[in-house]
DNA sequence: CTGTTAGCGCTTTCAG
DNA sequence: CTGAAAGCGCTAACAG
């Protein structure tokens, strides 16, 4: 037992299914008022509803936007999401939702499928990644984009363009100035901070990682410091854990070295903690690990922030009734997510028109996880 | 510029569209190597790529899912789009994403769009409500849901059957045994905590909510308990919040006057902290909500587990590393994503065959947030 | 095994 | 202002 069709209701209305369509689809020209209602009824009662499949083959066009994530239960992927949904809603579009765990090849696979759905725009969040392995991914989804575009697509990226996509319309990238805000976020820890910095980064290559590392890098000369060592592990909480269980177990090896050379204030479980001087400052590329590291360090008890201090990235909502409150950069998630979603559409609608919007920016919020008592 | 059909692929090889479609996508009947290479040769070197429309529009089939959650960016939704985006991944489909903030007019509204789109199934997560101002939503959607079922649709609704909905084919419901758990936590508990329980649930009217609420009731009476008074907000972590807040007031409150009346044991910030007797144990009917009443107590001066416990619901992973702990109900959401999607199309497919999947279950997980030092 | 012929349901010129 | 006709791109019966 199929639908009703529009033909269906046009005959039941007793005109022609073009009429039909004019009234119950927008179109430019209006049908008379007494023939308007007929149909409308007709329509009501057979409980029509338009095929949207039928709609889009005719018309050319879908009222879909494809969107590409690593993961939707992360909780930064799901705050974009939130934003792209929002702008879906004003755009009347619906949202298709690919995950892929970041693999180029699985994102190539998501935008074909979004071409074959002929959504009218794709949005991509999540990091693109330089990393060798995924040369070949990366040149895949780079010409499956291409094609895209220049059949008519239209493509918002977040944060870093998409390597070697060289289709020079209908490409929109909404910056995310991670390295500016990690080096912000490094001059201000490294005001109250004395001791080392250690960072935890995600895969080399990772683009968004690697920003913000570098950033952090920069920072930190800035303020007139060495690099910092980085260690890098998963970017998720439990490479965050893993670099933290091995952090952990360096900070406790020197607060035993210092005790047994009998350096004051390196106390233990109950003491004021290490020196100041010996505490490390960890920045983990995202709030994600940070919450993971700072659980390892936790586990194998370790306090935060007294025996080293914390910051992460991203700013999540969710993790912000977390103790200590964990000192980041607040990014708005879902702004962005909104933004490459408008940017899209702006380019697929008026050819470019609409104002720009503000750019995309965050700040430094220091919190708890990083204070250095005294 | 659009792009390149299969007639196109068709002609450049030499052979007609319906050959061309016969190699290129899945047919019962398989064309000669050597047509079927030069096929393939063709629409690779025009970049094909299958109109899904036109598939659909004629296999009356579109390789969607819908899913409508209430938040997108809630952990207890994303967790649970996870799991449907991976039982639609073994499908082959894609997941069409709707959020609708709870209100049954705009579920219904998703449910009319999926239906024009001819999505295959369509999972419904996030609780029904019953309230009276939702009455009317509720009978819409419901009619929606019966016409999509009654037009060969397939859904798979989370928890709570849709109130009204009569349709007889294509229903399926992932019981969730929210009554059931929240008896035996507050079962637990009882064990334990020797003073009063005090819930907070969301408004009165949502199923999951109530059924919580009533189970823990029903455990309370089980253990010998009297009822816990219960106090309704949001169900959100500012419901969580704002009932937080009213309950550290009233913890405060006690205490006062119990120190005015020389009741040793209610100590301030240092104490022992309030006698076990006087010390009430929070409920929340979510994970959650659990965790802004704790940010509420936190910031009102009180300390967890000293001056009061609490429990949440849902096992929410993201805020495993909140301290301390938060003792909760485990549920497998992604796994209740992934059944709501399979039965869905269970039905879809094999008219109702498949061998049932187990029943979800969850399990009561005590951690810090309820212990009773001591 | 291949090609031909009809549509799927809707929009959209193009006449009337 | 309305209706008739021609597809949008693909699949699915039928023939050959």
């Amino acid at each position: 037992m199929a639908a009703s069709t529009l033909t269906e209701v046009a005959r039941l209305a007793g005109v022609s299914p073009a009429t039909a369509s004019r009234v119950l689809n927008g179109s430019a020209r209006k049908p008379g008022q007494d023939i308007a209602e007929r149909v409308r009824q007709a329509a009501a009662s057979l409980g029509y509803i338009p095929n949207a499949q039928a709609q889009g083959l005719a018309k050319s066009s879908s009222g879909l936007i494809g969107l590409i994530v690593h993961d939707i239960a992360d909780p930064y992927f799901a705050a974009i999401a939130r934003g792209v949904q929002e702008a879906a809603r004003e755009q009347r579009k619906m949202v298709l939702l690919a995950t892929t765990e970041g693999a180029p090849a699985d994102e190539r696979e998501a935008v074909a499928a979004f071409a074959a759905r002929r959504a009218d725009s794709i949005v991509i969040a999540g990091s693109r990644s330089s990393r060798p392995e995924d040369q070949e991914g990366n040149a895949g989804l780079a010409a499956e984009l291409d094609r895209y575009c220049r059949n008519g697509g239209h493509v918002g990226v977040v944060g870093h363009p998409v390597v070697g996509a060289t289709a020079t319309g209908g490409y929109h990238v909404v910056p995310v100035p991670n390295e500016e805000l990690a080096a912000s976020l490094a001059e201000e820890l490294a005001a109250t901070h004395n001791g080392d910095f250690v960072i935890i980064g995600g895969p080399e290559g990772l683009f968004t990682s690697d920003d913000r590392v570098r950033g952090f890098q920069r920072g930190l000369s800035k303020a007139g410091r060495p690099p910092a060592e980085v260690l890098r592990s998963a970017f998720n909480r439990s490479g965050g854990y893993e670099a933290g269980l091995a952090l952990a177990a360096r900070i406790k090896a020197a607060r035993t070295k210092a005790e047994s050379d009998g350096i004051k204030g390196a106390g233990s479980d109950d003491g004021d903690g290490p020196a100041a001087s010996s505490r490390i400052c960890i920045f983990a590329a995202n709030d994600v690990m940070a919450i993971g590291a700072a659980a390892a360090l936790r586990s194998e008890g370790l306090r935060i922030p007294r025996d080293a201090t914390i910051a992460g990235f991203d700013d999540i909502e969710t993790l912000r009734d977390f103790r200590p409150a964990l000192s980041t950069v607040h990014l708005p998630l879902e702004e962005i997510g909104r933004q490459a979603t408008r940017s899209a559409n702006a380019g697929a609608e008026t050819g470019d028109g609409e104002e720009a919007p503000a750019p995309v920016t965050g700040h430094v919020t220091l919190r708890r996880s990083t204070e250095t008592h005294g």
